[in-house]
DNA sequence: TGACTATATAGCTGTATAGTAATATAGTTA
DNA sequence: TAACTATATTACTATACAGCTATATAGTCA
């Protein structure tokens, strides 16, 4: 991180905005225990099959989920694990920073 | 990340969604050593200082940067220094790709 | 071939936000 | 107080994209 030039800094960038979309960690997520279908993604996401496929599609362009289509079916999976690292990463920073931030709430929603 | 509900996956999407600029890692970058003021931020970054500004608001928000206020200057420092194992994972996991990609790119651009 | 299923894509709307210029605010000094 | 400096905010424009519906594509089976 101590000579990142503007083209790296941007593609790091992406690479954080492929994961700033709760719909695509859910995915993740659900990737975690093994590859799926996009039909089963589209069922434990709850939402709809096209903003499934456009999500796994952005996620496999980053390089995020491997693709591969078997039969009538598409399987995703996860392309390399080191992404929940991250994601551990991150709740660990956010834990206590949430926790407060729920008890702040609960003061301010507090009738 | 194994059980993860909505809220939670929302909060680490912000997260992640505050680190997905070009601009703002830059100035996480150019805080790795030290505090510095927006004036500074704003030379090294080579933005406007109001957009500077907006961004560094927006860090603080997320809790990646601290405000300090001395006179008329304000400084700002990284909050907390994990941040950076995130960009050193990033990095490393885009690294081999990245080459790549330049590869493709050259490919692409030769004439 | 045609009917069927699974996935992807196109076109659209609404929302979020990066960037800018201009202005406001706050601290300092004379 | 007024003039000055540093930072924040406002109002705006342009762009990106999440989500939707409808349609297209691709594979399977009769």
């Amino acid at each position: 991180m101590s000579k990142l030039d503007d083209r790296a800094l941007q593609y790091v960038a992406m690479y954080f905005k492929a994961l700033a979309e709760p719909m695509r960690l859910k995915m993740l997520n659900a990737l975690q225990d093994g590859e799926k279908n996009v039909g089963q993604l589209t069922e434990i996401s709850g939402g709809t099959q096209a903003n499934v496929s456009k999500h796994l599609s952005l996620l496999a362009q980053h390089g995020l989920v491997k693709r591969e289509s078997r039969g009538t079916s598409v399987y995703y999976s996860i392309a390399d694990q080191s992404v929940f690292e991250l994601c551990e990463l991150v709740c660990g920073q956010i834990g206590n920073r949430m926790v407060l931030e729920e008890d702040i709430k609960k003061v301010f929603t507090a009738t």
